[in-house]
DNA sequence: GTGATTACCGAAACCGGTTTCGTCAAGTGT
DNA sequence: ACACTTGACGAAACCGGTTTCGGTAATCAC
């Protein structure tokens, strides 16, 4: 009869020392609650949640008493039974290493910070490619991370919408897709910026705006490219094939297309830019090349990336709010989660011109900058030498 | 004895529809599983544990078996008894809007990355003030949302690190503090790269440089500035009181510091800077004067940020891997969580340097520097008039 | 005054796991 | 042949909540 129990029962070898030394001691549970109100647990826990069979001078009661003992309901104990575990997903999908986020953070808070208002917390997962991204909302939904997921740059046909409709489990769209059906989505109308900048442009005096824009499988790059056109539509002015380069998401993807633009015969007088960052290449072109921006030579970026302000000179850009993104995408999601028909929440909100020194009025036509152009190529092509 | 219990127990109005329509079928339970197999519960519950009294065929049955009907275990089911929501938070300070993180998503993605390879997921919250961030650990560790946290950022004199201590609740820094004790950490040795940085400078013959740093309630910065008074003495150099400017945390206030320091009588020939985008506001102030980065003056950065990259010119930079400190960081957070000595968790590794145009041989004095500062400014207050 | 409601609350089941304790058959030593 | 281990598993308690189902006393209708 001695340590008959030695080797039965023992915690496996590789997760023996589980949980932290201090046992977590200041947690007070609805029984000692209970206990201390001489109520049973089960009216407690009712009145906590203030069902109508409680009589309101105990909910009051016990109200008080809980927040003087700073009770608070473990989360999983009650997500056990209500299956909700009061947290949102947010996989942030970082293939390709240029994929810069510079708004994260400010995102990020506006998120939290809705979330907070109800004690709800976010969950941040990253993939590394579209296939993983599925995976690993897999996972979260699996293991019951999270009650309902935010999507950010949809993809105008997004395998996760699938997914997650297949599984039955709530989200929001940051952005648009093809089918919205029976999808809450929230985006910024980058198509209106875009169509505001023609405008600003063609009023300016530009004729030959040219379109630098980003990958061709997000959605938001179809919408800004039609922005563009339909901006050059009613302005009167007729859009060219080459005077439109896509798939630029870097400064340096942003710096060759403008290069090759601004070598055209009749090159472009004003860039419209999908991204800042795009934008940015865009101006060291053409400064390379012996242009002065805003001067000779007009842009106007998307984005609003703090940067901007401190570029030669300062850009032009249409600024998004991704705070207040943040904060109505996670209010969407909780009212989605709570029961709320999906097909009610579509809002599109607008993104609101920085207007700073890298477009003006236009000052020479597309022959002078070529002419200024080839000089720039001939001086360096010779200082090669 | 009709609808007696119509009005009974119902649900509270604020909440009454919670929970999607769809009941997450899919989910498969320990019993269901157990009854497949026509063992028992506990059984089945000991041998996906490894327990050491379940015999290994029967592991082996019920592992198949799991895997094949897709079971997972409910994270939040197994953390009521465990204790362990197998998660960890991560608690961003976006106080002032100017907190610019460069490398958020690389940093998360380390974190993430390793996490996932254990389950474990990442809480993400926002702060907005030093004594908000103390409540939102504290409301994370009320709700049992987290098992542990990553301390992000740390000050000398830290709230975050008695708190967390007072509670009990395993964290590590990515950082360090005054007094370590019992404090597992991970640091990037800033303080090394700016010594370097300094010998780099003094081998190109600069003999007056000057630091600008950034927060002095950060941490980072003292290390780093000693680094540089380090780097001063090692080389032989006298450090001087009106070389160094701190509270440079942005482009314009690197700019600003900038040029105040070539204002001086004796102005530095180089710049070695705690922050990319101060030195990035430094670039700007001495090109703004007249000067040639990387000919005329040198400037050194610090973080690696891809913007350093495309300035004009590149900015020479030690570049941090936020991605890695994620990793190490996740992982010794696991390891604490999971009972092992925090005091054995001193992680430091060096930030490497990229070598690019900012910076190069010495080519003019501190006088001739002086005299070309000076003409520009007449230059500009000429051209003002 | 009596039966039917109604307001309020407690007992117990339940959620999906983990852990303790006990049982039972087979093996071991003498 | 008999007591003692040992290996392998099941029953039941438990974790901290939520929800169902009754039950009791007071109120109401007539």
């Amino acid at each position: 009869m001695v340590n008959f129990d030695k080797n039965q029962g023992t915690m496996p070898d590789n997760n023996r020392v589980y949980g932290s030394k201090k046992t977590r001691a200041g947690k007070v549970t609805i029984q000692q609650l209970s206990d201390h109100l001489s109520l049973s647990k089960s009216t407690v826990s009712r009145a906590l949640n203030k069902y109508s069979d409680i009589a309101e001078t105990t909910q009051l009661r016990v109200a008080n008493a809980a927040k003087k003992m700073g009770y608070r309901p473990s989360n999983h104990a009650q997500a056990i039974r209500t299956g909700l575990v009061k947290s949102v997903g947010l996989v942030l999908n970082v293939a390709g290493e240029n994929a810069h986020r510079p708004f994260l953070s400010e995102f990020l808070n506006g998120i939290s910070l809705r979330l907070g208002e109800d004690e709800w917390t976010l969950v941040v997962a990253t993939a590394q490619s579209d296939n993983d991204s599925l995976e690993v909302h897999a996972r979260l939904i699996a293991e019951q991370k999270v009650d309902g997921f935010i999507l950010p740059r949809t993809k105008i046909h997004d395998l996760r919408v699938e997914l997650l409709k297949e599984k039955g489990v709530p989200f929001v769209l940051y952005g648009r897709v093809a089918d919205n059906t029976d999808c809450a989505w929230f985006d910024v109308a980058g198509e209106k910026a875009m169509e505001k900048a023609v405008a600003r442009l063609a009023n300016f005096g530009h004729k030959r705006i040219a379109f630098i824009g980003g990958h061709i499988n997000k959605n938001f790059e179809l919408l800004r490219r039609d922005g563009y056109l339909v901006g050059l539509a009613k302005m009167g002015v007729e859009a060219e094939e080459c005077l439109i380069i896509e798939d630029a998401m870097s400064i340096e993807q942003g710096f060759r297309a403008a290069r090759s633009l601004l070598a055209l015969e009749e090159p472009p007088t004003a860039f419209v830019c999908a991204l800042d960052r795009a934008a940015m290449g865009a101006c060291r072109a053409a400064t390379s090349l012996g242009l002065f921006v805003g001067r000779d030579i007009s842009v106007i970026g998307y984005d609003g990336i703090p940067e901007g302000a401190y570029m030669m000179p300062p850009l032009t850009t249409f600024a998004v709010d991704s705070k207040m993104a943040g904060i109505r995408l996670a209010d969407i999601i909780l009212n989605v989660i709570r029961g709320a028909d999906e097909n009610s929440f579509r809002e599109l909100v607008d993104a609101h011109l920085v207007e700073r020194q890298s477009d003006g009025p236009v000052t020479k036509s597309p022959k002078e900058i070529s002419a200024l152009v080839a000089e720039a190529l001939q001086l360096g092509h010779r200082r090669k030498k």
